[in-house]
DNA sequence: TCCATATTTCAAGAATAATTGAAATGAAGA
DNA sequence: TCTTCATTTCAATTATTCTTGAAATATGGA
C-alpha cells in the first residue's frame, strides 16, 4: 500500500457519517444492507449517504451488489488489514523493541 | 473507544503530511525524533509541522518529551491498536462468519 | 543577563470537504 | 410501455482544514 492510498482509506473512515456507516456494515456482516436501510438506520439523508458511499467505494472500503431494485453495501476488511500493516511497517527500523504499548510487541 | 474519539484518531492519520510524520516516528522507534529533525526529514516547514504535531498530540497518537532545547516526538501505538479493535467491534453481530478477507477470520 | 536557536503561535488566504433539496437515472413489475 | 420507487447526480452553499511567513516564546549556555 502506498502513502496516498493509505490517506484515501483513512479519509474514508475519518468522518462521523462514514464511520457510522462503516460500523453499521461491519456489524450487519457480509450480506450487507440496502442503501435505503442504511439511510434509515443512521439517519443520514439519501443524497448525503450516496455521497459518502461513493467515497467509501472509491477507497475500496465497501463492496456493493445489486439485488432487485436495491443496492446492498457491505464492509471490506481486506483493505483495513492492509492499512494496519502499512502503518506499522518497518517499525523501529525492524529491530524488536519490546516496549509495552509499542508496535514491536506483536513481533516480540 | 467512542465514535468521536475514533474520528479524531483517524483524522489525525488521514492527511499526507501527518501520515508521513507518523510513519517516520514509527520507523525511528520509541526514542522519537526532535521536531527540527522531523521537519528536515519530511520537508514540512516548522510552522506547518507544529500545526500537525499539535493535532496528533490531541489525538494521542504521539508522545513528546523535552530534552535540552529539543522536543522529541514519538509514536503511540496503544491508541492505534484500540482503534482497530473499535473498527471490528461486534463484527457480524458477534457470529463468526469464516469468510475470506472478512473481520471474523481472526476469531475463527 | 544576554544571545543563539528550537519550537510554537498568529493571522489570513487558499484549498478541500460536507450538506441537502430537487431533478435525473435506472430497474422491475403490471 | 407505463408506473413505481430506490438510488444517484447536480449545484450552490456552508463549513472545515491546510499552509506558511513573521512574530513570539522558551530553553540553556556563555
Amino acid at each position: 500500500m502506498e502513502n496516498k492510498t493509505a490517506v484515501i482509506t483513512l479519509s474514508a473512515l475519518a468522518q462521523e457519517s462514514r464511520l457510522s456507516i462503516f460500523r453499521t456494515l461491519v456489524q450487519v456482516g457480509p450480506d450487507g444492507m440496502a442503501a435505503g436501510k442504511i439511510s434509515e438506520t443512521t439517519g443520514i439523508p439519501p443524497s448525503s449517504l450516496s455521497f459518502h458511499l461513493k467515497e467509501m467505494t472509491y477507497a475500496n472500503l465497501v463492496n456493493s451488489r445489486q439485488e432487485s431494485r436495491y443496492i446492498y453495501y457491505s464492509a471490506n476488511f481486506k483493505v483495513m488489514n492492509e492499512l494496519l500493516g502499512f502503518l506499522t511497517e518497518n517499525c523501529c527500523a525492524g529491530v524488536p523493541c519490546g516496549i509495552e504499548s509499542h508496535c514491536c510487541d506483536e513481533k516480540a
